[in-house]
DNA sequence: TCATACATACAGACGTGAATGTTTGTAAAT
DNA sequence: ATTTACAAACATTCACGTCTGTATGTATGA
């Protein structure tokens, strides 16, 4: 049936985008043929190529709709612990963590991302995309890492971009051997001790740190 | 033209191999036909479907040509700090980043297994080889943890297997990002660095730590 | 206000190329 | 003489892009 308005037909561009995250987090992206996105959001592959161009354009727009809100993650830490950087950063990790655990959206684009996709010639702007979100991200993280140890918050002989790129890997780390199996351990539950277990070697202790 | 002897046809099969080693880490798993690979070995389609029955096949003789040596590295590090486990355990994580960088066999292994394949349903034997993989040698570090625990080495209240995915993920999460931009940071150089930054936080300082 | 014209939002059919698995052919080795 | 180690041809499937058809919505003008 042929959706006639144009609410209709935006509906329609959801749930193909929703059709595409699914069977692309399951399937693969290049194992996916755009017949099966048609099927599994009900319309046939005419209303693909009405709504995008080709299965790259398709992608491009899914990746539209996670446009990670970096000024959020900002305010949301600022909002907690105002004058320790550290630990908004640390609170930052901790939700990227669970968020990609607990959100089917974030999850699903996670696995996709990580264990569906092959960054190759024809995907390449999806890896460009990857990239440049994670180094915008990275740069804000930087700079926040730079500023806490300006402030004596953390050792000085650290050096802000190598400590920035180690808890990006580690992040995505944890995420990526999670997806792998997620009965091995349980990231939401302990995503809090995960990240303490990193963060505990960059802090001076103000205090001598006893025995067990 | 057509081997003839079987040092002859061996050598082709380990061309072929070579061959499906390079294509796969550059043009991706899926994405590549048995055909190119063929063509990059200098023989045909013939000779593919001769020494394997298909193309998981193929990638399952690749994946047995890196059966890494777990035995190597416990001894490796055994012989540099018999007494500091921790040490041990550091030293075949500092091993593995630099290995991933320098070596090009296990680097290109890497780019197909984190950046070049996608672990659906007709891959899945690969996805189980890996998650094994990864199992053994988390065991391994696991039970290498404990011990240190158990030995004061490291503070009690650490979870032996926990800490075993953290820095697993970390690992894995490095050389990740770093194939993701190879020009990012300097994996190889830094790889100490890196290692440190982890696992600074996990020894109980002996003595108070000073400011910077 | 109502008929006409055009655009929208798809469905369905068509042609094409490419990859796969199989089968057959063949020269050399055993 | 038969097996080995491939090359080369064949048949099939399948996904893609395009093109056409069509029912409905919307704008326009008298």
């Amino acid at each position: 049936m042929v959706r006639r308005t144009k609410e209709e037909a935006l509906e329609t561009r959801t749930q193909l985008l929703d059709a595409a995250e699914r069977v692309f987090s399951d399937k693969g992206v290049t194992n996916t043929s755009l017949n099966e996105i048609a099927e599994a959001a009900g319309v046939t592959r005419g209303a693909i190529y009405w709504h995008f161009r080709n299965k790259m354009d398709l992608i491009d727009a899914l990746m539209d709709r996670v446009r990670l809100p970096l000024e959020d993650l900002r305010e949301q830490a600022m909002a907690i612990a105002p004058d320790d950087i550290v630990a908004q950063i640390r609170i930052n990790a901790v939700h990227v963590l669970r968020q990609a655990v607990l959100d089917p959206h974030h999850r699903a684009i996670a696995t996709i991302l990580l264990h569906k996709c092959e960054y190759v010639d024809d995907v390449l702007p999806l890896k460009q995309r990857h990239l440049e979100s994670r180094n915008e991200c990275a740069a804000d993280v930087e700079q926040r890492f730079a500023y806490a140890i300006s402030l004596g918050q953390l050792p000085t002989q650290l050096n802000p971009r190598l400590l920035t790129m180690a808890l990006f890997s580690y992040v995505d780390g944890l995420i990526y051997n999670w997806l792998l199996d997620p009965d091995y351990f349980d990231l939401a539950a302990e995503a809090e001790t995960l990240i303490d277990i990193f963060f505990d070697g960059l802090r001076k202790p103000m205090t001598p740190v006893r025995g067990n």
